[in-house]
DNA sequence: TTTAAATTCAAACGTACATTTCAAACATGC
DNA sequence: GCATGTTTGAAATGTACGTTTGAATTTAAA
C-alpha cells in the first residue's frame, strides 16, 4: 500500500501530525519517533534539533505556498486598476488548496501549524517567518490598501491581524469545530468548506465602515463610564 | 508602597502575568514562585496542582465577568424586540473593562489568558469553561440569532467561532501587535482601543451576506479545479 | 503562656525531556 | 570485496519539571 519512505520523510510526516494536534511544546521527540517508527536519535541526526525540525516541517509547505502567493499578488498588482477585496482574498484559495498535493490534508495541516506557530512559540518562528517571507506579505498589504482606499493604514494593520487571528484560531481548533458542526448541524465540513465560509466573513470584516468613538457611544453607552 | 499580599494572592498575580505572556505549558511553577517570591511548595499547598492553579487564575475573572454578561444578556432578551448586532456585541465592552477593577490591566490579562486557554491546553480548560458557563453563552447565541434572522444556524455557529478566534488571537499576541502599532503608526493602543476597533469589524463580519459557492466561483475560479 | 493548627521552607523524589555517544549496520564507489 | 562514508540502534547524560516530604516556623485560639 504505502511506498517506502525515507527516515526524514517519516519523521516529517509524524511530526506535522502531532505538532498540528498538540502543539510544538506539548509534542515530544519520543512521540514523533515512536509514531514514525524510527530511532529517537535520528531526529537530531537529520535535523539537528527540535527547533530545526519544526522549521523543516513548516518549510515543506512554505516553499510551495509562498512563491505561488507571491506570483498571484504580483499578477494582481500588475493589473494597475484596483481589485476588489474579495478578489484579493480569493487568490489565497487555490494556492492553499494546492498544498493538498504536498501531503494529504496538507492545507488543513499547514494552517493548523501556522496557528500553532503564532501562539505556541514566542520568538524563533515569528522571526523565521518574517525574515523569509515578509516581502510577500507586504504585497498583500498593498493590494488590500488599494481595494479599501478609505481605510486608514493603522486601521488596516489591525484588521489584517484580526483576520489572521480568525484564520489561525479557526484552524488551530479546526478538529473540535468540525466535530461539533457535524454533530449539531449534520453537515460535514472539510478545509475547503471552512475557507469558503471564511471569505465572505473576512471580506465584510476588513471592509467594515470605520466607526469613530463618538458614533459608537450611541449604541454603546458603556463607553461613557469613567474611571475603569 | 505596595500592600501586604497573601501568598495565594502573590502566586495568582505572578501566575497570571507569566501565563498570559508565555502560555500555560511554557510557564513553570519555579518561574511563578520565584517571581512571586514564595516557596515552590506553596503552589501545591494552596492550590493542589498546576492545573488547579490555572483554573483559579481564570476563575478570579470569570466569577466577575460571567454574571455581569449574563445579566446584560438577560436584559437584552427581555426587550422582546430584536436588538441590532452591534448593540448585542457592545454589551461586552463594559463588563470586560470592569475587569480592570479586579486587577490592573485585568481586561487585557483575562483576554490573553482566554486565548491561551483555547490554544494551549487541549482538554480540561475547555471542559471547565463550558461546564461552568455554557448557559450564559447560549443566551448570546440567541441574541445574535435574533439580530441576524437571515443567517442559517450553522453559518452563525461558524461565524461566532471565527469571531472568538479574532478576539482570542488578537489578545494572545496583543503585546507584539501593540508594539508594532506604536512603532509604525505612532499610536498608543490600550485594551479599550483594541476592543473598540474590534466592534465594527466583528459586526460587519458576523452580519456579512451569505455567499453561495456558485456566486463565489465567479470571483474565485480557483474552486473549479478538481482533484485537489 | 501553652498548645494545636496553619503555613513556610529546603531538600529530595520520580519522571520526562532533548540531546549526545559510540558501536553496529548499511550503502556505495573503487 | 574491500574500504569509506552514511545512517541507524540502544543506552546514557544532564537538565527541568511537577509534586511530595517532614521538619521548622509562624499564627491564633485557649
Amino acid at each position: 500500500m504505502s511506498v517506502k519512505h525515507s527516515t526524514q520523510h517519516k519523521i516529517l510526516d509524524a511530526a506535522q501530525t502531532l505538532f498540528a494536534e498538540t502543539g510544538f511544546t506539548d509534542t515530544s521527540l519520543r512521540q514523533i519517533t515512536s509514531m514514525a517508527e524510527v530511532n529517537l536519535a535520528s531526529v537530531n541526526y537529520h535535523f539537528g534539533s527540535k527547533k530545526e525540525l519544526i522549521q523543516a516541517v513548516l518549510q515543506r509547505y512554505l516553499v510551495v505556498l509562498m512563491p505561488r502567493l507571491d506570483q498571484e499578488f504580483t499578477r494582481l498588482l500588475a493589473l494597475q486598476q484596483p481589485n476588489s477585496l474579495s478578489q484579493v482574498l480569493s487568490v489565497f484559495v487555490k494556492p492553499l488548496l494546492e498544498l493538498n498535493k504536498v501531503h494529504q490534508n496538507g492545507a488543513r495541516i499547514f494552517l493548523q501549524l501556522l496557528g500553532r506557530g503564532y501562539t505556541d512559540v514566542q520568538g524563533h518562528l515569528r522571526w523565521f517567518f518574517n525574515h523569509n517571507y515578509g516581502r510577500v506579505l507586504d504585497k498583500l498589504v498593498l493590494l488590500v490598501q488599494q481595494a479599501c482606499p478609505d481605510l486608514p493604514p493603522s486601521e488596516l494593520f489591525w484588521r489584517l491581524h484580526f483576520s489572521l487571528g480568525t484564520v489561525v484560531f479557526t484552524m488551530a481548533s479546526n478538529e473540535a469545530l468540525a466535530e461539533i458542526a457535524e454533530a449539531d448541524f449534520n453537515e460535514k465540513v472539510d478545509i475547503e468548506g471552512v475557507i469558503l465560509r471564511l471569505l465572505p466573513y473576512l471580506s465584510a470584516a476588513i471592509a467594515a465602515p470605520v466607526t469613530t468613538v463618538t458614533q459608537l457611544s450611541h449604541t454603546a453607552p458603556a463607553l461613557a463610564i469613567k474611571g475603569i
